[in-house]
DNA sequence: GCCGTTTTCGGCCCGACTGTTTTCAGTCG
């Protein structure tokens, strides 16, 4: 039983039992300690050793109680109980828009329906109308929703959402009277996959605008349409959503529309206490008069907090650090002097590592490392040998050429073998400027011999960063089974930096563990691993990073040039 | 069920949109 299936359970009960009909206070109890437990970044046994559970955020008595009786036992009697109450199946028409709990109930309990086949059924019947509250159109509308559930679920990688999003910020940004468009929702705070596009417009009449929105070509189904919103479900199978507000209320929408949900729960519960009611038309003080902001920065400021990074709003503890003014001062991708991972064409690379100089310079950066494959390069010592050398003697020339402008490392991505030694000799090693260590195969090992495994390769002298430490591969792999607590002591102990690899297949390690690495004093390195010039400004490992609440100091790559060359040197002699 | 810049008891986010309503409940973000 690990977090993500405790958190599961929880968000289970959770719908159980608002189908049942219990205050909303109570479900809202249920989902925010899924979503803490899903959050946690320490394996729940592991906390629990150390830790009490009610000291997990959301988590009280009765909560405590069932994830111990779930941890001990695998069952939970409670559960069972709701599931003999109402039927599990059930749980899945809740994902059918416009159905939420209540129907869900009325269904069950008036006519027997349990499933999306039975609903389907009974709505081509035409059973579903005689049903109180419900009439011809909802009737319609849900077998809209089930061809929807049943064929276009879609969930798209960050930058693929942006090119769908692209034609339709394009579009709103030529409309007259639009003074303002912005993207909004997951994707502003840089979530890695997105399913629904939000943006926000400023706009003194928005009717006509939305109006001839949906009327637009790659629009499938109109969902919602009104004067300040609208919600369309796209040709590609994803949903658009669009608010808009006049210019002075433009700040409360985009950050109502930028999220989280849960982050707007709780900033309005602190607003509350700060003598407002806020929504995204504005601020409401308890004396009447109205507060509008016109930017998003106006909205934190009246409360009295400082504007919180949209990359920090999860309801992750954010709202208490910003009160406490104890906010970190995340990464940027301007800090970023180096990056120590990616290729050339002598291993799997597009491009000479002039062109890849050449695009990392244009990125901003003043250091990099080469490190090539050593599977490319493993064919017999002597050869190797000779190989490495030329490949010294280019970037020494390349090295003079680009003078102070940029920094060249010699160095390599070597393979952890099965046992955890590395696929080339120490004293191979010993010569280069810089060792990244990674899993690329046998990745599903057992736990504990994986975990020892990436152990016995951090405690290699010669390894400077461990590459990908899960070895993930999204959407298909999501990455070995490692004991995080122990790879970060072995990790610390040794200095040796762990990756966060900005390929969008990877993005590895991830934020939860990026965030308990950075805690646990960890050093962080974030690379590109690019294998062509045009990968060198991936920026989504630095959005890794900054969801992670990770600052500058703990990244190699953000350090100055001295410092980082400094702290190869330190680990070269110890 | 959780939690304490008002609280260990009594609170707990807010508005837009839709459909079926005759004044509002349900859903959504």
């Amino acid at each position: 039983m690990d977090n993500t299936e405790l958190a599961e359970i929880f968000d289970r009960i959770a719908s159980l039992l608002e189908i049942k009909g219990e205050i909303p206070f109570k479900t809202l109890a249920y989902r925010r300690a899924a979503e803490s437990l899903r959050n946690l970044g320490e394996d729940i046994h592991q906390f629990q050793s150390h830790s009490p559970l009610s000291t997990i955020p959301g988590v009280g008595k009765a909560i405590a109680q069932k994830i111990e009786e779930l941890l001990n036992t695998g069952q939970l009697a409670f559960l069972h109980r709701l599931e003999e109450e109402i039927p599990p199946s059930l749980l899945e028409i809740l994902d059918i828009s416009d159905v939420g709990p209540k129907k869900a109930a009325l269904f069950w309990q008036t006519a027997g329906i349990a499933n999306v086949d039975d609903l389907e059924e009974a709505a081509r019947e035409g059973r579903l109308r005689d049903l109180s509250g419900i009439g011809i159109k909802t009737e319609a509308h849900l077998l809209e929703g089930i061809r929807t559930y049943r064929h276009s679920k879609r969930r798209v990688p960050l930058r693929i959402a942006h090119k769908l999003v692209e034609p339709w910020l394009k579009w709103l940004k030529e409309q007259p009277n639009v003074s303002q468009v912005q993207i909004a929702g997951s994707m502003r705070r840089w979530k890695s996959h997105i399913d629904e596009l939000h943006v926000v417009f400023a706009c003194e009449n928005s009717k006509p605008v939305i109006e001839s929105l949906s009327t637009r070509k790659g629009i499938r189904r109109v969902l919602a349409q009104g004067v300040h919103r609208a919600a369309f479900e796209l040709e590609d199978g994803l949903r658009l959503q669009v608010w808009s507000q006049p210019q002075e209320r433009f700040g409360s929408l985009l950050q109502f529309a930028t999220g989280s949900n849960m982050h707007n729960v709780r900033l309005r519960e602190f607003a509350q206490h700060a003598g407002f009611s806020l929504s995204e038309r504005g601020l409401l003080g308890r004396d009447g008069v109205e507060y509008l902001c016109a930017g998003e920065n106006e909205v934190y400021e009246k409360l009295g907090l400082p504007c919180i990074p949209p990359e920090l709003r999860e309801d992750h503890g954010e709202i208490q650090a910003a009160a406490a003014n104890a906010l970190p001062d995340l990464i940027r991708f301007e800090d970023l002097t180096a990056d120590l991972h990616m290729h050339t064409s002598r291993s799997d690379g597009e491009d000479s590592m002039e062109e890849m100089a050449l695009a990392a310079r244009a990125a901003g950066r003043r250091l990099i490392a080469i490190t090539d494959h050593s599977f490319i390069l493993k064919m017999g010592k002597k050869l190797l040998f000779d190989l490495l050398e030329e490949q010294r003697a280019e970037m020494v020339q390349l090295g003079n050429k680009f003078g102070d402008q940029l920094t060249l490392l010699h160095g390599v991505e070597v393979d952890i073998l099965s046992d955890g030694t590395l696929d080339l000799p120490d004293e191979m090693l010993q010569k280069l400027d810089i060792v990244v260590a990674s899993l690329h195969f046998d990745l599903k090992q057992p736990r504990h011999v994986i975990t020892q495994r990436l152990v016995r390769a951090i405690r290699n002298p010669y390894v400077d960063i461990i590459g990908h430490p899960s070895g993930r591969f999204l959407p298909d792999f999501e990455g070995a089974d490692l004991d995080w607590e122990t790879v970060f002591s072995a990790a610390r102990e040794c200095n040796v930096a762990l990756e966060i690899n900005a390929n969008p297949s990877h993005l590895d390690l991830d934020e939860r563990q990026a965030r308990r690495a950075a805690h646990r004093g960890v050093l962080l390195s974030i690379n590109t691993d690019s294998h062509a010039p045009r990968q060198l400004g991936r920026e989504q490992g630095v959005a890794v990073a900054r969801r992670a609440w990770i600052e500058s100091r703990q990244v190699i790559n953000a350090w100055s040039l001295q410092e980082i060359l400094s702290w190869l040197k330190t680990r070269k002699n110890k």
